[in-house]
DNA sequence: ACCTGAACACCGTTCAAGT
DNA sequence: ACCTGAACACCGTTCAAGT
């Protein structure tokens, strides 16, 4: 009985890190952040809960990991092709991919600190092709944070409406819903359909790049003046 | 002993939806989200855990509650003087000061969809703001979303550096972070600061402000030759 | 070194019962 | 209508013990 059971989840190989967090994520992609139990966990390895603390100290933990597993599946996505700001421009397309992939891991992700080595490594990267590109310390930090903040927010908002919510208040808007009584979202809806959420952040994103290009081509007459 | 109990934790009026939400949200402001329990809040209130399924139907309707109370303390805040675009620049300053006074509670409303009536009004008004400003309803609907979606992500970024997370990886950036292993980052960090972010995000919102207004001057200009 | 078993101190939620 | 008590089916984590 322990036998098949054990047989049943495939434990062949031992446990490592990066097996239990890529576990980990699928049981998240399938079943939500709120499902994952590192007793669950444990079962779906053909394991106890209690050997996975001799990976990972904590749940936390193991959120970092799977942090990491994502950045790493980004990462190998780049193509070193094109201008650094071509590049960094790719960077931020396939970080929200992510929010479209794994939308119930999404949300416990963008809240996370860079603290391991694989994200600390991502953001250096990134901030390399800023560098690259021309832009000075002070211009990398402040589009670094406008380009993430509107990535970040754009997966957010993508998952809120992809990702199945616990049922809070019952109050759908189709079943109360009166056009009358909010007009303007009603006018407004059409255009917010997930169909046209990609284009709209492609819109965000390329105001954000005229802005910084204005910015580049303004220190670049100033140093032809001088 | 009972008594004693209950006359510490002020059980006086009977329980309403409001008054248990406010207390909702001062317990996760002062512990995280992750310590609001039924059971803990009950405590506070001077009641079993139980009374509170009396007025939710479960944890996610309450957090639903959570959202609108800090609406309307955001809507609460808002003058009616001033453009219409001055009052949609101050809605979204206005939500962005949430994350920084409730960084713990922020991270679970930011995701929630618009599903209560006060939610939808709030929606409602703000809309009809980008209407009054003369923006048509596709404008409304993409600005709508792209300065929601950086007011979100700054939000979440000051949550991050705000809000104390569980203990996860213990890999503190100060413990083995070597300045010559990431100088991208070392060169970055200073415009990063705390103290740097809300200049940061001003400088975002002014982009998209700039665009919008591009925007409705061509609009204009084109009215006027046809 | 890696995993197990039992235990501790919790959860959200249901349901019958009390007033 | 509003609240309680007991119960069910779970949690994360610790700790001593096994191999």
């Amino acid at each position: 009985m322990t036998a098949e059971k054990k047989s049943a989840k495939a434990k062949a190989e031992p446990l490592d890190r990066n097996r239990i967090a890529q576990v980990a994520l699928t049981l998240i992609d399938e079943q939500g952040i709120d499902q994952l139990s590192m007793r669950k966990l444990g079962g779906m390895l053909g394991v106890e809960a209690m050997a996975l603390y001799h990976h990972f100290r904590n749940k936390a933990e193991l959120l970092d990991g799977i942090l990491d597993i994502i950045l790493v599946d980004v990462a190998a996505r780049l193509t070193p092709d094109g201008t650094p700001l071509e590049r960094v421009r790719r960077t931020f397309d396939a970080l929200r991919t992510i929010a479209i992939e794994h939308p119930h891991a999404f949300l416990s992700m963008v809240s996370r600190r860079f603290r391991t080595q694989v994200a600390l490594k991502f953001y250096e990267q990134l901030l390399l092709l800023f560098h690259q590109a021309g832009l000075s310390p002070e211009q990398s930090g402040r589009y670094y944070r406008l380009m993430a903040n509107f990535t970040v927010g754009a997966g957010v908002a993508e998952v809120g409406s992809r990702a199945r919510q616990p049922d809070a208040t019952p109050i759908i808007l189709e079943n109360f819903y009166s056009p009358e009584e909010f007009p303007r979202i009603t006018e407004v809806m059409p255009f917010l359909r997930v169909s046209e959420i990609d284009q709209i952040y492609c819109s965000g994103m390329d105001i954000l790049f005229t802005a910084l290009k204005g910015e580049l081509t303004q220190a670049v007459k100033r140093d032809a003046l001088s």
